[in-house]
DNA sequence: TAGTGGTCTAGACCACAAA
DNA sequence: TTGTGGTCTAGACCACTAA
């Protein structure tokens, strides 16, 4: 196991860091939704935060906007703000791991390794990536499964420089968002995907036990560090039977 | 053609209406954006409109961070604010029609009417749009091509008691959007929907021009109105070859 | 009635861009 | 140096919820 390298969570807002109070009360709220606040919980009123945190009513109800348009907590006039409950619409916009997202769903999630090696980047990748041809990335294939049935087929490939040794992780039953945070501090912040319908080439049918040809959800995305760097390139197969996107739109 | 029912959009903030001044101020300035300023614009600044439409500050910032947050506008200091460009990003999250979304993607928009009547809802349908068996629907089947070529289906089916004669206009060149928005004030301002991959049944294939059982990407969309009333359900037939979605993600 | 979030104001100081 | 947006404060009044 390498280093834990968790980031510093204060309690408190240092007041003379460069970086704005907004941020920092953002940090830590945003921390105690994810482990210590449960969805549907009360939030300590504005009026608690203010006097905690020492800071005015705009700087907190600048920070709860921010929290609400990410979709993390809700308010109600005169009763008070809550935790949200993650809603199937995060996952278009939200990124989740598959585990995540089954769960969310009500399945079961497992995972099968079907391969992990290193490999010099080609052309193709390299310009996605942003890195030159022949630079080392790390590649893994997994079979992912609900219930036992499989679901879908995640090739991933990662620049081998920013994570160095993660294949020695055990990437079957911890999600890589959380190799990639707790051991190299890298979190991956925002992508980029296309999705496609394609036709099932043999070797994935047999893999995901499907016929040869059936429609399959096809996903190309390059995920993102928090220095805006892309860490990796994936590719997922989902079985149309078995798999859809859901997603709301605004004017 | 029937009545235009457009809305009234003010040039100023009426100080006794019960609308909130930077709700006023937000709908001014989207109207604005719309049709006025041009992207890339640069718009008045802070103390341009809080001097114009006499309110403070964190009033105006509240309606700029509401724009920001939608994408409309971008921010730069100590240059100013400017109206944004349209990107692909939005066609995942914006409502866009097929003339829109073609356009952006650089292909000559077509339409061909397939057919068009008027029908009773089934339970099915009568569920998503929150009316009872057997109301009256306008259901529109149309083939869309791109610089000439067959790209998708599109199969509407609109809740015909808010849209009378909705059949008698030409929607075959008029995006359906601007119908319903001019002729009976109906905006569609929000949508849910379910993307999926098919195979082509034989009759669509035949109309798109590709095989049977080739892969489709398929969407399922409810729309709703700026009263929240589902108006149509819709369901796109996309051929695999010349359509994919584009969409970015955010943790 | 007390406590919550919703809206609004007036003013301050800062960082950055352009002339 | 001037004008822009970025951050922050202190205070006000309102509308809604629950006791």
């Amino acid at each position: 196991m390498s280093t834990m390298m968790i980031g510093p969570s204060h309690e408190y807002i240092n007041r003379q860091s460069k970086i704005p109070f907004y941020q920092q009360l953002y940090e830590i709220l945003r921390a105690k939704i994810r482990s210590e606040w449960k969805p549907g919980d009360l939030i300590p009123p504005e009026s608690d935060l203010i006097n905690q945190y020492r800071v005015s009513r705009s700087t907190v109800r600048q920070v709860l906007d921010i929290l609400v348009n990410e979709g993390l907590i809700y308010r109600e006039r005169g009763r008070g703000s809550f935790v949200a409950h993650p809603t199937l619409t995060e996952s278009m916009t939200r990124i989740v791991s598959f585990t995540e997202d089954m769960r969310q769903r009500g399945f079961e999630p497992g995972t099968k390794v079907l391969s992990a090696s290193l490999l010099g980047a080609n052309i193709d990748i390299g310009e996605k990536l942003q890195i030159p041809v022949g630079e080392e990335l790390a590649r893994v294939e997994r079979l992912r499964l609900a219930d036992g049935e499989p679901v879908s087929i995640e090739d991933s490939q990662l620049v081998h420089r920013y994570c160095p040794n993660v294949l020695q992780h055990d990437y079957a039953t911890l999600p890589l968002r959380e190799i990639l945070e707790h051991n190299y501090g890298i979190r991956l912040v925002h992508a980029k995907q296309v999705i496609r319908a394609i036709a099932a080439p043999r070797n994935l049918a047999d893999l995901m036990e499907i016929k040869p040809n059936s429609p399959l959800l096809y996903i190309e995305r390059i995920s993102y560090s928090q220095e805006n760097m892309p860490v990796e390139f994936l590719r997922i197969y989902y079985r149309a039977d078995r798999y859809s996107l859901y997603n709301e739109l605004h004017e």
